[in-house]
DNA sequence: AAATTCAGCAACCGCACGTAT
DNA sequence: CATACGTGCGGTTGCTGAATT
């Protein structure tokens, strides 16, 4: 997977939003009213047909950019923050099982984003068993030498990582403890949209 | 108190896949 | 069947705030 050189993605993209010309596509984050404009069009005109949701609401962001900004910030049914326990051991079950497949992982937890489960899964548990695979590996080397298999799979590009569930469940219960998050204070609530909701008195979605 | 490092997360990109023409 | 287009997915980047020095 050669993408070491391709991005330089949002720092460009941010000044692009700042400069805002006329007729460009916004990229970098966004902004209250932008997210105003896109919860309001959804729940007037429903998911979906992204492109022509980014034309017709009149944002100038990709079909892309405003689907991932619904689905992983503006859908009402969304949770953020606070994974618990539960669905941490669920994450490491179905990784255990699926790979990679965070979509199909989040399907098993409900409010879950694919991207969320992602973040959490590269952040805390991917961490976590590098501490624990090196720890392994001390303790290899003052044991027994020559034992090349680590137990510990880090996920390659298509691979499952097969022995990650057993191995973090044990840690689990020992070590491992996720700090529970705060919902990012930096951005709105996307309850604050939710008034304009009601006041247009639309109920069609969701 | 200031500087530096680390961790978390939003959002981008490219690719793959499905459907329409 | 071939091509175009739209959508979804997974990997990656870089900003930001927190923690540490």
């Amino acid at each position: 997977m050669e993408t070491t050189m391709k991005k330089k993605g949002r720092v460009k993209a941010t000044i692009t939003s700042q400069k805002e010309e006329e007729g460009t596509v916004r990229k970098g984050p966004w902004t209250m009213e932008e997210d105003f404009i896109l919860f309001n069009y959804i729940l007037n005109h429903g998911e979906g047909l992204w492109n022509s949701v980014a034309k017709a609401s009149g944002l100038k962001r990709t079909g892309k950019s405003c689907r991932l900004r619904w689905l992983n910030y503006l859908r009402p049914d969304v949770r953020r923050g606070n994974i618990t326990t539960e669905e941490q051991l669920l994450i490491i079950q179905l990784h255990a099982k699926l790979g990679n497949r965070w979509s199909k992982i989040a399907k098993h937890l409900p409010g879950r984003t694919d991207n969320e489960i992602k973040n959490f899964w590269r952040t805390k548990i991917q961490r976590h068993m590098k501490v624990s695979s090196e720890n392994m590996m001390n303790h290899q080397h003052h044991c027994s030498g020559n034992s090349q298999s680590s137990g510990m799979t880090t996920q390659g590009s298509s691979g499952k990582a097969i022995d990650t569930a057993e191995s973090f469940s044990q840690a689990k219960t020992t070590t491992f403890n996720v700090v529970e998050q705060q919902s990012n204070e930096n951005y709105w609530n996307v309850g604050d949209l939710w008034p304009v909701h009601l006041l247009n008195g639309d109920h069609h979605v969701i």
